[in-house]
DNA sequence: CGGTTCCTACTACGATGGTAGTAGTATCTA
DNA sequence: TAGATACTACTACCATCGTAGTAGGAACCG
């Protein structure tokens, strides 16, 4: 399945479930910080419509709690993501790059991280 | 003022101001390709919006047809983009690098440039 | 056991966005 | 000038999203 698209408050769920494995509502709402924490059942909200498209599903139960772990990888969504964002600039990387750079987003060594990966990638085309 | 929100149609409609400079509902409306072309009403409502949120002005009328231009750059708009899709990320630029390398949409040549860019800033930066 | 706490299921509601219809008016054209 | 055409203003509707309340049942604590 092609990975549904998340919200932004979704993906924020997601991030919680990616990094501190399956947990349950409470466990997810904690993990915001307290300023921008939202309520309980607005957290609970979110996960019932992950569950519905299908981007996490109830694990077990301990106690009464359920404990929901993701579906799809951080890999799969974000790469949606950004095929999304990409579409916005018609695919064209050029004037996202050049934003990025002016607003010192993007270092030097990001950009030497990435043409390394770039070259690595070439080898192992070479070599298939 | 910081630039308002735009939403994906809305940009599709910048877009076309931006590239053919003040325009009728009727010759935005006409620069979408055929079988993904908008209702001349769903155009007209996006440009209302774009009103409302002062991204365009009417800036004459031509015969009983209004002509709006953007009153808002093509750059802003798109580093507020960015930046939007920067926070989905927590700002990280790392894993979305990764990413567009392995989905083939950066080449050697973008990197290349953009590093390119960033050492040109460097020096700028060196003799200020 | 009974109160307090916790969790679930369900419902709600306003904002934004995509989509478009309708009615009325202005313009053009034969 | 009358009919056809084009454009405007206004209204509508449904999906998604952020946000959360409420009711009711389960569990734990003393």
């Amino acid at each position: 399945m092609a990975p549904p698209k998340l919200s932004r408050l979704e993906l924020q769920v997601m991030e919680a479930l990616w990094t501190h494995g399956g947990s349950s509502v409470r466990e997810v709402q904690e993990t915001f910080p307290e300023e921008t924490r939202p309520a309980y059942t607005t957290v609970q909200t979110m996960m019932n419509r992950l569950e519905a498209k299908k981007a996490v599903r109830r694990a077990k139960k301990i106690s009464n709690a359920h404990i929901f772990e993701a579906t799809i990888s951080r890999n799969a969504a974000q790469r949606h993501l950004i095929d999304d964002f990409l579409g916005l600039f018609g695919g064209r990387m050029q004037p996202v790059m050049a934003h990025l750079i002016e607003a010192g987003k993007l270092t030097l060594e990001d950009v030497q991280e990435a043409e390394k990966l770039l070259n690595a990638l070439a080898e192992k085309e070479k070599r298939s």
